[in-house]
DNA sequence: TTAGGGTTAG
């Protein structure tokens, strides 16, 4: 049976509070549409029905209300009523066998089918039909071999419908000589025998062999029209998928589910919005929307497409009922599934919702839905990106506790987890235990030794993975040159940038460019940034001279400041950055008329900064501050327990540094508003709250100001416990 | 026979 991984999951998801402004609130989800109501279901009624007139004894009243539990993916019951029967036929060990691979347990139909060997039951055409998908479910091609070997011995009549299966198993199992000799020696041959050959085509991605079969195919099905497409799509051919799908309305059959999946999936990885409107249009005039399939590819595309209230819509519209997977279901397919809950999760992960994400987990988790892997994953992500190390942790040993294997994704959003949580060791020894390692795993792990600064470990890591046969993609060079930027390793950043272009033909990005400009601009060679942006051809990017302005705030090059900004506000006009680092750099060079004149042209403009903002978990509460901040209840506490710190921090030689403050205003006042920073205020409540040796993480939107990193620095140097502070 | 959800940068 398909394991719930909840059923064995310790953790549980409390509701976080936070106070403040805050823009991270997790409150405890109101269950609006998770109402989950437990009427009794037609299979229950009827199962009573025939118990009560007796009827249940004749085998095929059994077998067919085992159908039905098996229909509705009841496999508890359905196994409960298998082992009553007092009497079993082959279409009862069938009916048990299909039922559970339908639902993913393929482990446990083939314990089935041995067992019904051991019987001595013999196992018919349907039997082995069942049996080759689940051998192609865990890919265990000797056994399918075995089942072919059974299937010839036994004498079983070879119908088109039982060597299609056998096919088909042959190509699911990647035994594509196998499945051609087959095909060959087919002497009767129907259009699923084809579609089975072309999807073999497309999987090994010999497109061309599979257009012309179909372009020759005389009887071309919906399914032959839905393979094509898809195939296209999974090769990375997304317009001429869209090509095909055109032809499909004009010259093709109608469109079926599978077809609406498959179109939804392309115009989510096109983005095209306005097609995604119109193919969910023709669902709901065709009446299809209560498809599972097409339904969730629905919210997905509009999540995909950045549209996450109509996705939203669409998610809480659907009908209070829940499936879950081992439990009770409704008859209704228009339920809500465990996938459309986790493409809701995944939806606001990829829209930086964050606490949304959160909530619609925290519901799934209470409400004891299937959390898969996909699921975890993306939620690993979330955690990733707000810093919930706990919660990362939890599922890290959940994990662990119920055997999971980690696969490439989990474990890249693990490592990237660890990493983002200032635990670069857990985030290597998840690298470590990877037995299989994709370009996104390794690109994970080498950006994470970026992170922390370490930029020869990436550029080792780079090289070793080139070794391993893996080719970068454009993030692992940014990766790579992210870590030559803050190791300050120029050299290499130009031998990357130059095998980027030269050997891998990758087109330099905007981040591959940026990080070249910070690389110069760290290394204090501002001319040669300017030449840099000619010989590229890249002075009509915002984030290329946003990186020089920032370059000339760091080396106080108030005269290259003032021409980059310049620059840069002739492209945006109403970017706040531009005029917080130029007005900074004045302030850094005392000129506070300059900087007060900047902060007029930005009001007067309009132009709004991003308040800075720091959080803190502790418990299970995200507490959130910004600048002098008085909103906390235990604010009073937090100002004194700040204040006494800073003294005592004076006294072994912290200063205050307040050449960030843009305001000309007395010294005094200045190093009070650094001194209320908000990484301080949540610093403080940190060690306020903690007991001795507690790690402190602290979280935050903005970087780190020079003030708050001697201090935290300082803090370290004074206290000998470690405060893990970001 | 065909179809849905997950990872790295920014």
């Amino acid at each position: 049976m398909t394991r719930n991984i909840m059923s064995t999951l310790s953790f549980e998801i409390h509701p976080f509070q936070s106070y403040s402004s805050s823009s991270f609130q997790i409150e405890n989800p109101k269950p609006n549409l998770l109402n989950s109501s437990s009427k009794e279901s037609t299979v229950d009624i009827i199962h009573a029905k025939v118990i009560k007139n007796g009827t249940i004894q004749h085998l095929h009243v059994g077998n067919y209300l085992l159908n039905l539990y098996v229909k509705s993916q009841n496999l508890g019951y359905a196994q409960e009523l298998f082992d009553e029967f007092s009497d079993r036929d082959v279409q009862s060990w069938t009916i048990l066998i299909a039922g559970f691979n339908r639902i993913g347990s393929s482990k446990m139909a083939l314990d089935l089918f041995t067992k019904m060997q051991k019987e001595s039951i013999s196992p018919n055409k349907f039997t082995f039909s069942s049996v080759l998908k689940c051998c192609a479910s865990v890919n265990d091609l000797r056994m399918g071999k075995a089942i072919h070997g059974l299937i010839t011995r036994d004498g079983i009549i070879l119908d088109v419908v039982l060597v299609n299966s056998i096919l088909d198993f042959y190509v699911k199992c990647g035994a594509f000589n196998y499945a051609e000799k087959l095909f060959e020696l087919m002497t009767e041959k129907d259009t699923v025998s084809w579609n089975i050959i072309i999807g073999a085509y497309l999987q090994i991605g010999d497109m061309q062999k599979a257009l012309s079969l179909f372009r020759w195919l005389p009887v071309k099905d919906v399914a032959s029209w839905n393979t094509i497409i898809d195939g296209h799509m999974r090769n990375g051919l997304e317009s001429n998928a869209l090509d095909l799908l055109y032809q499909i309305v004009e010259i093709g059959p109608v469109f079926n589910e599978a077809t609406f999946t498959i179109a939804l999936v392309l115009v989510s990885s096109l983005s095209i919005l306005e097609l995604g409107k119109q193919i969910h249009g023709r669902v709901l005039r065709i009446g299809i929307h209560n498809d599972g399939f097409v339904r969730d590819s629905i919210i997905d595309m509009y999540c995909k497409c950045g549209q996450m209230e109509k996705a939203s819509v669409i998610f809480q519209s659907l009908p209070q009922d829940f499936v879950r997977h081992n439990s009770k279901i409704s008859w209704d397919e228009s339920v809500v599934g465990s996938i459309s809950c986790s493409v809701m999760v995944a939806g606001y992960v990829l829209n930086g919702r964050l606490e949304e994400a959160l909530k619609v987990f925290g519901t799934m988790v209470r409400e004891q839905f299937e959390v898969d892997k996909f699921t975890l994953t993306t939620i690993v992500s979330a955690c990733a990106n707000v810093g919930l190390l706990e919660l990362g942790q939890q599922i890290h040993g959940h994990l662990l506790k119920i055997g999971h294997k980690v696969d490439v994704f989990l474990g890249s959003s693990m490592i990237d987890m660890y990493a983002k949580c200032g635990r670069l060791d857990d985030a290597w020894s998840i690298f470590r235990q990877t037995n299989v390692r994709n370009i996104v795993l390794w690109t994970s792990m080498i950006s994470s030794c970026a992170l922390h600064g370490q930029g020869r470990e990436a550029i080792r890591l780079f090289e070793l993975m080139q070794n391993e046969g893996i080719t970068p993609n454009e993030v692992s060079f940014v990766g790579v040159l992210t870590a030559c930027t803050h190791a300050g390793l120029v050299k290499e950043g130009h031998k990357y940038f130059k095998l980027m272009k030269e050997v891998y033909g990758i087109k330099p990005g905007v981040e591959h460019l940026t990080c070249m400009v910070d690389l110069l601009g760290r290394a204090g060679r501002l001319d040669e940034i300017k030449d840099f942006i000619y010989e590229n051809a890249i002075s009509h990017l915002t984030a290329v001279w946003s990186a020089f302005l920032s370059s000339c705030r760091v080396h106080k090059n108030i005269e290259m400041a003032r021409w980059v900004s310049e620059k840069l506000l002739e492209l945006e006009p109403f970017e706040a950055g531009a005029y917080v680092l130029l007005s900074n750099t004045c302030a850094t060079n005392h000129r506070w008329d300059e900087a007060a004149k900047l902060r007029g042209l930005m009001q007067e403009k309009g132009v709004k900064k991003h308040p800075g903002q720091s959080w803190i978990q502790l418990k299970n509460r995200v507490h959130t501050f910004v600048m002098g901040d008085r909103s906390h209840p235990q604010e009073a506490e937090i100002y004194s327990y700040l204040d006494n710190l800073i003294g005592k921090l004076k006294e072994i030689g912290y200063s205050t540094d307040v050449n960030l403050v843009m305001q000309d205003v007395e010294e005094e006042q200045k190093e009070v508003l650094v001194s209320f920073h908000s990484e301080k205020l949540a610093i403080a409540y940190g060690l306020i709250c903690t007991s001795h040796g507690t790690p402190i993480r602290v979280m935050k939107n903005l970087r780190v100001c020079t003030d708050c990193h001697n201090f935290i620095k300082t803090c370290e140097n004074a206290v000998e416990e470690a405060l893990g502070v970001n």
